[in-house]
RNA sequence: GGGGUGGUAGUUCAGUUGGUUAGAACGCCGCCCUGUCACGGCGGAGGUCGCGGGUUCGAGUCCCGUCCACCCCGCCA
């Protein structure tokens, strides 16, 4: 029995004819004489009818069959009979009279039922991600995935982009995330790391004259885990020459926007929006903003440091600052037990309050600050954030960063409680412009806030001997909903710069002549200006499927503490194993 | 590393103030049923209450420890 088509690819035009499906039981309907199946495969379901009746083989395997069986089945298409249609089902207009099937394999009942709505919990259903990968929702999801991969391919391919593969067992790099390693054996003591991503590979292949490169490839985090991060995970790793920032952004356009029509049919208008890193920590307290939201923070540290309000004069006068954000016309949704709430909303970030002002119909306050403020700097305040009446103000004074990080969320959450959040929008951005160096104060040392390759802006490089935290770099992010898709840069082609930019991270010249030799060795045999980006590939895929957990967008995810429930990875290895790489366990 | 939530039948859950034999639904097994599609009817089986210790006459329930899953902070150039 060979199969002729797919289940859900049975329609009416094929009334009459001779078919053959194979798939898995879904529902088995018993009717002591007719047994109805629905068969699935890929595609979707069709409903067989087994009558006993018919023939003995037929007979068998009505009574035999049970939900998740294995089933080849013949027989001839037709309309249901009248009234027994079943217009829930793409194909229940017509089914299919059964006159030879064979059971191909039998099954254990399954540990949770194969459906679309699931209750099982997820551990059970990573345990058996086999059976959970039958289900119709992450089947949807991996062929939207590779639909998505398809599309990437073929824009890139179209515009002149050449895939080619880097290594997978690569050298350790001090900077950035923990490393994966990998013990070699053949030299002692050695180890390989798994790639964080081939940012190094991707610029020797525009030294080696390749100018348009990209590559879909997975990329390995020693880091804890996310919702939206998992240790091993999947970037489009794009890198060319001879561009500036602004054509590379124009690519990158056409291939977002093209991937968000071909695979979803929505249309993203173009060009994407721009900000500065500056701005958006301002505006948004964060690098990311979800742009859904229409509020903005607005920085009102001036008006304290005198004022009378204790709490936040001391603050400022510390050097803190204070920041607000105003939710035009939704005072009427914050009662006190929500407003009480407020505290748990931005603790996580440090802050120790929010505090609130609701403005009254006349105009007044009622807020803790109303009391201990005079009035006029009340109408100082309330000009500066354009309060009026019906307005619910909330503030976070502390450190700069706490007071970011809090009210960044924070705004969002408002955002999202008051119903202002429309989940169907889609909401694109450019940042750009971020600080070449971030200061690490455990460590006491600049750290590269992108990665040691990023350029500096060109106007900046007198900083270097001043104010390094004020050097900007020639890098920028993609960010959709308060989400990073992706980020890049223009990289440094020159050896001095590069140079330059090590001694600021303190690396020396024999560390990074150790560490990185063969890129300044490759910067100086004619590098040409280069630069690139790499978006997460996992993540673009929960967007256009619309989910919250990375893990459903991959076949085989780990769990949050990094392994594999299915198959029980990571797992002890046999002494032998590790004689050969040289390692002892303590 | 820190915080939070959860773990009871195959699955999803309930389980009172610590009290006799730990329940429900779905699923599973058997029988009946020839037009169902969440088919229906009758009957039945199924439990290391995550694991270890403690308190108690008595622990699913209280205490201590531990493991696992999920979410958040730190971390993730």
């Amino acid at each position: 029995m060979k199969r002729t088509q797919y289940c859900n690819d049975v329609r009416a035009k094929d009334v009459e004819s001779r078919v053959t499906v194979c798939g898995w039981v879904d529902t088995r309907r018993d009717h002591g004489g007719v047994v109805f199946l629905d068969l699935r495969d890929r595609t979707g379901l069709v409903q067989i009818v087994l009558n006993p009746s018919t023939n003995d083989a037929v007979a068998k395997v009505a009574h035999d069959v049970r939900t998740e069986f294995v089933l080849a089945a013949s027989g001839v298409v037709r309309l249901r009979p009248d009234g027994n249609a079943n217009p829930n089902m793409d194909t229940g207009e017509i089914e299919v009279m059964i006159d030879d099937c064979e059971i191909l394999n039998r099954a254990k009942t399954p540990p949770f039922e194969i459906s679309e709505d699931c209750a099982a919990a997820e551990e059970t259903r990573l345990k058996y991600r086999f059976l959970d990968l039958r289900r119709p929702n992450l089947q949807r999801i991996l062929m939207l995935r590779h639909k998505a991969a398809q599309y990437v391919r073929r824009y890139l391919s179209d515009h002149g982009f050449i895939e080619v593969e880097t290594p997978v067992l690569t050298k350790s790099t001090p900077e950035g995330a923990r490393d994966y390693l990998v013990p070699s054996r053949v030299n002692k003591g050695h180890f390989f790391a798994l790639p964080q991503s081939p940012q190094l590979f991707k610029q020797l292949l525009m030294v080696a004259g390749f100018d348009r490169y990209f590559q879909i490839v997975k990329c390995f985090r020693d880091e804890d885990l996310r919702a939206d991060r998992q240790p091993e995970f999947t970037q489009i790793d794009i890198e060319t020459s001879f561009l500036d920032r602004e054509d590379l952004f124009k690519i990158m356009e056409g291939l977002i926007s093209g991937l968000w029509k071909d695979t979803v049919g929505v249309d993203l208008p173009l060009p994407f929006r721009r900000m500065s890193y500056a701005e958006a920590i301002s505006k948004y307290g964060i690098d990311r903003p979800d742009l859904r939201v229409p509020w903005e923070l607005k920085e009102i540290t001036s008006h304290f440091g005198k004022s009378g309000f204790s709490t936040f004069d001391g603050i400022v006068e510390k050097g803190g600052i204070v920041k607000a954000v105003n939710c035009k016309g939704m005072m009427e949704k914050f009662p006190r037990s929500v407003l009480d709430a407020m505290k748990d909303v931005v603790a996580p970030y440090g802050a120790k309050g929010a505090l609130y002002i609701r403005v009254q119909p006349d105009g007044s306050w009622q807020s803790p600050l109303a009391k201990a403020i005079s009035p006029e700097l009340q109408k100082a305040i309330a000009a500066e954030l354009d309060m009026t009446p019906g307005d619910i103000v909330f503030i976070v004074a502390d450190v700069p960063k706490v007071v970011n990080d809090s009210l960044a969320f924070l705004r969002v959450h408002l955002g999202k409680f008051c119903g202002v959040l429309d989940e169907k929008q889609s909401e694109l951005l450019w940042v750009t412009d971020f600080p070449l160096l971030d200061y690490d104060a455990k460590d006491k040392r600049y750290v590269a806030m992108h990665h040691p390759f990023t350029s500096p802006h060109p106007d900046d490089i007198a900083l270097f001997e001043t104010d390094p935290l004020k050097i900007r770099a020639l890098a920028y992010d993609l960010v959709l909903n308060g989400s990073e898709l992706g980020g890049g840069s223009i990289r440094i082609h020159s050896s001095d710069v590069q140079s330059k930019v090590f001694r600021a991270l303190g690396i020396e010249e024999k560390e990074a002549r150790e560490k990185f030799g063969f890129l300044l060795d490759a910067l100086s045999f004619g590098a040409p200006p280069h630069g690139g980006i790499a978006f997460g590939f996992d993540r673009l895929i929960m967007m256009l499927a619309g989910t919250e957990s990375i893990r459903d967008v991959i076949a085989f995810p780990k769990t949050s503490s990094a392994s594999d429930l299915m198959c029980d990875a990571p797992s002890a290895v046999d002494a032998r194993q590790l004689k050969d790489l040289h390692i002892k366990l303590t």
